[in-house]
DNA sequence: TTTTGAGTTGTTCGA
DNA sequence: GTCGAACAACTCAAA
């Protein structure tokens, strides 16, 4: 019997994947095969961030497929080239893959399945990644939605996402395993310096974490997750997202997981965070470079500053506004923002420092363990005012003001700097307005006063109304 | 085709 | 200290 290729790609789980189910059919041998490409025209290389984490999500997931009987092919090179190579050595005539929606992995896929099916071979990519395809979420004039709400309330009026696949118990081994590369080999980990303690500490990559991180959310902060969602020294948030980057887990498990427990205002407000998701997938299939160019073509023309000093100071933590600097500290150290704070970096750099968003955009690409293609991209755009559903453009987060509002006590920020420990709860996100101020080379001085730059992003935001 | 209601996450000012 | 209004009209989606 001829064996199926299956390509992992960020899908790096064995339960309810369809691509996998689809490999197996009727027991048939199943090659599974993962590719590092940074070949491909048009590809964006994975962040240093990202490429941590997929190491380890790789070796969990050879882990199990060794535990069923078979194992992970790894390969590096053009995925076109290689999977013909894959597939011929192993006498594999069938190839499935789960899709994906960025543009160039979609060119490429279609040219694959092309030559493939040329050979007469069978090629299939399946539903696997998302809720709803983004060709089955339209407006009742048949286009794509450009606001959310209305977005979301069509995907509920949808039939509910199915039963999850199980994760099959055994795996039927070719007669013979192919060339395969180590981990090693791909060099993903850093190591001069190793800079990556803070994410060992922080996380546990793979299917099996996932799966125990969500049924320890469902268990144990669900209920309380619309109270203290926006706070974040709380641990309030499921934390699932770069387990589903990387596709350790399913929305459709999410989704199942959680309404199986019973529906309640708090399970709606967390599918809404899907609904997110699935909003920004819909966004990238639509439109191809969403992390490059602005969904409206007005912001082309917006009076960006071009200052590589403040983005320097912005990136490592020192703007000296505690609530950035935290936030952008956690990042650095953990792979990891919390979402409130997530907002509040984004609009200082883009508002009050006048930054371009794709610089933050490049940024998070680099530095999230999550980073993922139209999350991030519709993220900045939505924050910047150049997305689609974007935030008006006088609403400029007031770093203080937030911190207050989601930080009272201070227990974030002093978590992350702790330079500020001393200070008392009132000072502590208005470090300049002690005493005694801590000297600049233990907390630097604020880089931007918040009410001019406001000023200053005020009047940009109006020269763009006013030129367009 | 035209009309109408709605619209994730905010801040500041002045009464 | 608290509250409503203004910010700026605009785009989208559906009737």
């Amino acid at each position: 019997m001829s064996a199926s290729l299956v390509w992992f790609r960020n899908d790096l789980r064995l339960a309810d994947n369809p691509a996998l189910i689809a490999g197996l059919g009727s027991g048939r041998p199943v090659v599974p095969v993962y590719i590092f490409d940074e070949e491909s025209p048009g590809l964006r290389p994975m962040g240093a961030a990202s490429r941590w984490w997929l190491h380890h999500s790789l070796h969990a997931l050879d882990a199990s497929l060794r535990a069923r009987g078979s194992r992970l092919i790894l390969r590096r090179g053009p995925a076109e080239q290689v999977i013909a190579e894959v597939a011929a050595e192993h006498g594999a005539t069938a190839v499935y893959w789960n899709r994906a929606y960025d543009q160039a992995a979609r060119e490429r896929d279609a040219r694959l399945k092309q030559a493939l099916n040329d050979r007469g071979a069978v090629a299939e990519g399946l539903k696997g990644n998302l809720l709803y395809e983004p060709w089955e979420v339209k407006t009742a004039a048949g286009s794509a939605f450009k606001v959310f709400s209305a977005f979301w309330r069509a995907c509920r009026e949808l039939p509910s996402p199915g039963a999850t696949l199980p994760a099959p118990k055994t795996l039927p081994a070719p007669a013979k395993w192919g060339a395969s590369d180590t981990l090693a080999d791909w060099n993903l980990l850093p190591t001069a310096p190793d800079w990556a303690g803070g994410m060992r500490a922080t996380w546990t990559p793979g299917e099996a974490a996932a799966a125990h991180r969500l049924s320890t959310f469902l268990d144990n902060a669900l209920a309380n997750y619309r109270q203290a969602r926006d706070l974040p020294a709380v641990p309030a948030t499921s934390r699932l997202s770069p387990h589903l980057a990387f596709g350790e887990i399913s929305p459709r498990q999410i989704w199942r997981a959680a309404t199986t427990r019973g529906m309640s205002a708090a399970t709606e407000k967390f599918l809404t965070e899907l609904g997110w998701r699935e909003f920004s997938y819909n966004l990238l299939f639509h439109n191809g470079d969403l992390s490059r160019r602005n969904f409206r073509a007005e912001f082309d023309s917006f009076p960006w500053l071009d200052d590589e000093g403040t983005l320097e100071a912005w990136r490592r933590g020192r703007t000296g506004y505690p609530i950035v600097d935290a936030g952008l500290r956690e990042l650095w150290t953990t792979g990891w923002m919390h979402n409130r704070v997530r907002m509040i970096v984004a609009s200082f750099l883009t508002k009050d420092l006048l930054v371009d968003w794709r610089a933050g955009e490049r940024w998070f690409w680099d530095t999230l363990v999550d980073a993922d293609p139209a999350n991030n991209a519709m993220g900045w755009q939505w924050v910047a005012g150049s997305g689609a559903d974007a935030a008006p453009y006088f609403r400029i987060f007031n770093p203080v003001l937030q911190g207050e509002k989601f930080d009272p006590r201070g227990d974030y920020v002093r978590r992350w700097i702790p330079e500020l420990g001393s200070l008392p709860a009132k000072l502590v996100h208005r470090p300049w307005e002690a005493d005694e101020p801590l000297p600049p080379d233990v907390y630097p001085e604020r880089i931007v006063e918040h009410g001019a730059a406001r000023d200053r992003a005020l009047i940009a935001f109006r020269s763009l109304k006013k030129s367009a």
